[in-house]
DNA sequence: TATTGCATTTTGTGTGTTCAAGATACACAA
DNA sequence: TTGTGTATCTTGAACACACAAAATGCAATA
């Protein structure tokens, strides 16, 4: 996989830009600026220029002396980018933990240090992974000393939750009055959405599938410029796809989907936003019943209480 | 102010403690056992212990040689506890940081250490404001070094959203499956908004009004049971209050208020969660009316964009 | 038996230093 | 004039140690 001596942020940004060029449609030959990568993706051109590098490495562009890089040939479908949340090494151990957790082989109460030897890592890398699970709301600080798992309901009812938040305010978000689409924006995901359908379908990995799929929603309730709304859907998908690593799927049924997606973008071009938002709630109401078996207004089961201290 | 040679964490559990005490009814005169309190607050008995400490020096508890703690007077209304979101020293600092970013008084791009520079502060004690602004959703860590401020629309947009995203689950909340409720969470509140109406709206500080409307909002929707919804509106009130620091607000109109949340609560209290639906769903609309002025469909104004890099 | 009082263990923060690497400034080439 | 190449400055993470205080275990007491 290419020589190790870039820095990780180096081969995250690397990843990236592939992805980016690759999704983007740019033309073969393509003189790649620097500056305009560092101001995309938030960072200087220090780090660019070392992800540069590690393309050229892999053939995808040319360096040409004073002249800087141009695009060679679009990059192999192979490379994995961390589209929906960045991550690097402390991926996998962030997902072990939350593996452990589901499968009740970690306490409620934990702490650092516990963890730090449980699971071999530093301080500061596993207090990052920390930092991350609290962002995403399922563990909490305790006053004192230590860090405390969120009670969470299981599975199956966890699922029929999100989704019966998500057709509450998904619908509603393309009904905003800031709403704005972006063309841009909204080709990315039709190209992802069609190509799934070429075939991508079963030629791509479960998480994979899982980042497209996140990636649309996302993109659809960002056009709602509704910050809340936006900051509910990424929290729902941060949840969703702990809960879907364990979970069952079918990739038969995900065709449909996809067409149920292009079906809203089309929608959504030619303005209709009240028959799309009626279209997304069915398509939601779908999935959910898809993925829970479940009545609406039905409780999986008994949930265990959530009620934080209140004190 | 009593003496300072009780731990930080201490001090807070003892605002926290006298703030129960006051709230909870106990009569004068009861046992106070260190480990329940412990085991509520979520620490061990020694940090209790120096709060009770705390607590004997203002003369609210006595404490009897091998028999432990007893109330003696209920705390005087003084004390302020962080009852929304637990903190001490550090909140200060936070304040002002959101304060300074709102006034435009800070870059939307910053570092670390040029923070810490700004408001000497220690990287640690910084860091932890930063991660709970991160959690609250309103800066992100740059890939590489740095912060950034999220684009937010101005205060008036930022309060209309808000407010149509809590029309769409709170009254939503109180129809979930898994709706509970809680008895003497109701009642607590109840005789919070209770006791508002009997002269504490004008008596109490402007920050703790905010403080028990939320909560009020916070226990309701926590009867549903809903993590999702439950993360919704604990967010929600988040960013409510740094918006509403610098708002204009009137004292008076909260009478309404307060009538209106124990209307609600008693709607609850029948079972008519219907019903209690469709008044929550009203009680939003008219404060979002008086807080924006505006129509529920228009924009306030035209927002800015607040795409995120999705590169 | 439950709870306090106290001693002991464990935890996590603060401090200072070092260093890889990200940010930045500037000269030079196209 | 724009963008690359390169040197320099700055940042923030890693490491090690000391210490305050939080967690825990146990004897004493109501």
């Amino acid at each position: 996989m290419s020589r190790n001596d870039a820095s990780e942020l180096a081969q995250q940004l690397a990843l990236r830009m592939a992805d980016h060029l690759r999704r983007s449609g740019i033309a073969i030959g393509a003189h790649l600026a620097e500056q305009q990568f560092a101001d995309e993706l938030k960072v200087s051109r220090t780090p660019v220029r070392r992800a540069l590098a590690v393309l050229a490495e892999m053939g995808v562009v040319v360096q040409e002396p004073n002249r800087g890089y141009f695009l060679r040939k679009l990059p192999p479908a192979s490379v994995r980018p961390a589209l929906v949340d960045g991550a690097g090494l402390a991926e996998e151990r962030y997902l072990q933990i939350a593996d452990d957790r589901l499968a009740g082989k970690l306490e409620e109460h934990v702490t650092e240090t516990a963890l730090m030897r449980r699971y071999g890592m530093p301080r500061r890398e596993l207090q990052r992974v920390l930092h991350r699970m609290e962002k995403e709301g399922w563990i909490e600080r305790k006053p004192g000393h230590g860090w405390m798992f969120v009670q969470m309901p299981d599975s199956l009812e966890a699922h029929a939750q999100s989704y019966r938040f998500r057709m509450l305010f998904e619908p509603a978000s393309l009904l905003e009055p800031g709403f704005r689409l972006v063309k841009s924006e909204l080709e990315r995901v039709r190209r992802d959405q069609q190509m799934l359908l070429d075939g991508g379908l079963m030629r791509l990995s479960r998480a994979r599938l899982f980042e497209l799929g996140s990636d649309f929603h996302n993109t659809v309730i960002g056009f709602s410029n509704n910050r809340f709304m936006i900051d509910a859907i990424h929290r729902v998908n941060a949840m969703r796809r702990l809960l879907e690593y364990r979970a069952k799927f079918d990739r038969e049924r995900i065709t449909d989907q996809c067409r149920e997606h292009l079906h809203l973008l089309e929608l959504l071009e030619q303005g209709s936003r009240q028959e799309a938002a009626e279209f997304l709630r069915r398509h939601l109401d779908v999935v959910r019943e898809r993925k829970t078996g479940m009545d609406k207004d039905k409780a999986v089961s008994t949930p265990r209480s959530t009620v934080t201290a209140q004190l």
